[in-house]
DNA sequence: GCCAAACGTTCACTTAAGTTAACAAAAAAG
DNA sequence: CTTTTTTGTTAACTTAAGTGAACGTTTGGC
């Protein structure tokens, strides 16, 4: 369990024993079922999450209706704006799935960054990289019709389809499910 | 000039005249002139920028359209992708009005985060707020339409009607210039 | 194993954005 | 000052997504 997490980081500093023995004792590792909702609108939380197993997703709920705006899935991680702003949290996050993850506050972080000031510079270079990313998505969708935002997703995460019920990734490709059913159609037809 | 960088860093923490006088000596300031382009397609810059003073815009192009995906004023900063994932850009990088800018590369934050590791620190926080600040306008334009998009433009930065040609704004708020107008219409006669 | 709820598809209709093109206005270049 | 070029508006038409509703299917709870 711990190894899917030492082997991300490795990828960016390979980890010593006793670096590794830290992280252990924190104790971090968290199993969810299901449906589990870690977060609720209008709640404060500290903490952070990365998925070692499963996924999860942030929606909204407006005029009564969920709109999913992201998943997250082995190897990423999700830190809600809540825990950066110290305001109540818009948004609910909840499993998708029976999941794995590990679940941080910044506490945790003060400590282990006090006896080992590599992992701040880990934090760091991964949130730089985290944020270049996130706005290249944003800069994707900005300039693509729905049917091409539904293409480039079965290009880059054919995992979801799968994972995820349809509806909930309509609206994370920022359209109605009714929509999304039939550029599926659309899509099928041409084909024949 | 270093006044407005000193007064943002110090919303975070304030910083000794050591620290000032080591930025000072990194010598990151810069002019540009209205329509300097930073960065090209293709191009593997290693640098990030610091908005004193003016504007700068990143855009793709598309089939020979310019497609603009976001504007840096006062007080923001900028790490295209390429700095960080050393592929060669995608997009560009131009000055919308004349600017004063900082520029500064890996090497030179290397420098000073071993001076003054405080600076890190302040680095990981930044870029997670940011981080998250990001994951949250990407959570608002997937939920809004193109009206709503603009209507929320006009409250959280204004600025951006007065300083940047309407069809930059438009692929911004991913739609054509047509609709942007048309849709400013639609709203000028609502209110008669 | 049955029932209710959740999910997905389809359809007819509405609405709004994309497209193409013409034209006006403003800004930059000479 | 005049001429381009860039920018913005408008209009007619096309296209695709939103809406509301019906219906079949799957899923999960009991």
């Amino acid at each position: 369990m711990e190894k899917q997490l030492f082997n991300f980081i490795a990828k960016y500093m390979p980890l010593s024993v006793e670096e590794k023995e830290a992280i252990i004792e924190l104790d971090i590792f968290r199993n969810y079922k299901k449906g589990t909702v870690l977060l609720k609108e209008g709640q404060y939380s500290k903490v952070g999450y990365f998925v070692i197993k499963g996924c999860i997703r942030s929606y909204y709920v407006i005029d009564g209706e969920e709109k999913t705006t992201a998943f997250y899935t082995e190897l990423d991680s999700f830190s809600p704006l809540c825990v950066v702003n110290n305001k109540p949290s818009e948004y609910y996050v909840a499993c998708v799935e029976d999941s794995i993850l590990t679940v941080a506050n910044p506490e945790m972080e003060k400590i282990i960054f006090e006896k080992f000031p590599r992992f701040e510079t880990l934090c760091r270079i991964l949130s730089e990289e985290l944020l270049a990313k996130s706005q290249a998505s944003f800069d994707d969708f900005k300039t693509s019709s729905p049917e091409q935002r539904y293409l480039k997703l079965l290009e880059t995460r054919p995992d979801l389809l799968q994972r995820v019920p349809q509806h909930q990734l309509a609206s994370y490709l920022g359209m109605k499910p009714q929509s999304l059913s039939r550029i599926r159609k659309r899509l099928v037809d041409q084909h024949k």
